[in-house]
DNA sequence: CGCGACGTTGATTTGCCTCAACGATTGTGG
DNA sequence: CCACAATCGTTGAGGCAAATCAACGTCGCG
């Protein structure tokens, strides 16, 4: 059930009645994405806001000499979307590709409103959950900046290991800023 | 006229009546802050949300070895506070210290609650004053990864240009993630 | 089987830090 | 208002963290 698994993330976030949720819940469409496949490019439009239901995708840019900074994985219970370019409807600077056969909810701008205009708790929901996300990137922030990479390496092996070990080491690099050579050399010390 | 630039500010992310925004003015409170005045120190419960009305502030944390680094700086019509303290009522990592003389409008915790509660437009506005924010962090942290120094010091010099005129080069060091020598280094060439 | 992506390793270079010293500026107490 | 201290910006020498470039064996997949 696709469903439960979102009903649950809501939970987290504010109280609600269940038909509140069932109502929520019903402007999701459930899909299936291959891996591999990208749900969103660079220069494109993000139409979608998604909630992962099973797999894992990788949200990264790709700067101008080439190079991929990862900015997140989502796996099962995260959301995914450039929020910048599904807000304001502008060309995004992210692309969001699966690592492996996924499964998503995802709802479109349209809807996205809608949601907000019927009801009010979706606003609450929202703003709560885009309140912890700025404190979660505050942090990540502040780590980026006080950490050396070895610590940041085994920050997020230890804070993420169900995510780390459906990820390569050369994704994994990328998340962490530093090239895979590196994140090679890292490892053998201990 | 603190209050009107709050209303302005308001009015920049949420369309509302002014009997609206008379009402949610009343909840904030006009506070002078003294040059080097410290409104939140970390381990400390952050006890208030803040709009700058007048003057600078610097919001940073001081890792284990002593390390300041600069989150941002918040001057006139910009938000402040230690969000993920501020709502969960946790031990704040963040320090926020006048860097002049200022003024600032407050609201604590128990208004703000009581603001979300007798207005759902409220919910909208800081919804999307948070979406907004998330958006900024994460670009931040892009610009961290895929620019050098020099490139990110040019990059806030030309993004920020009034801030930057009010701040000494140690602190926009604290910022960008650098020693002061360095950045030193980098402005001599060019 | 063969090809492409992966992880590894080494040699070299570069970006940035550390430490130390100095003069210039600012702030402060007498 | 001055004298002194503190903080600031600058510079240099040296060191370390991480990038770059190149080569190699391995593995999974078509």
């Amino acid at each position: 059930m696709p469903y439960q698994l979102l009903q649950e993330n809501i939970l987290k976030n504010v109280k609600m009645s269940p038909s509140d949720l069932e109502f929520i819940c019903k402007y999701f469409k459930p899909i299936s994405v291959n891996k591999g496949e990208f749900l969103l490019q660079q220069g494109n439009i993000c139409k979608f806001e998604g909630f992962v239901v099973k797999g894992c995708f990788r949200i990264f840019n790709i700067d101008t000499e080439g190079k991929e900074n990862t900015l997140y994985f989502a796996v099962k219970d995260w959301w995914l979307m450039d929020i910048d370019s599904f807000m304001n409807q502008t060309s995004s600077e992210l692309n969001i590709q699966a690592l492996e056969e996924s499964q998503i909810l995802i709802i479109d701008r349209t809807n996205k409103e809608t949601l907000y205009k019927e009801s009010s708790i979706v606003e609450k929901l929202f703003r709560i959950m885009s309140q912890k996300a700025v404190a979660a990137w505050q942090r990540r922030l502040i780590r980026n900046h006080g950490l050396k990479a070895k610590e940041r390496y085994s920050y997020f092996v230890n804070t993420y290991p169900e995510i780390a070990l459906k990820l390569t080491d050369r994704q994994i690099s990328g998340y962490l800023g530093i090239t895979h050579e590196f994140l090679s050399k890292i490892k053998r010390k201990n």
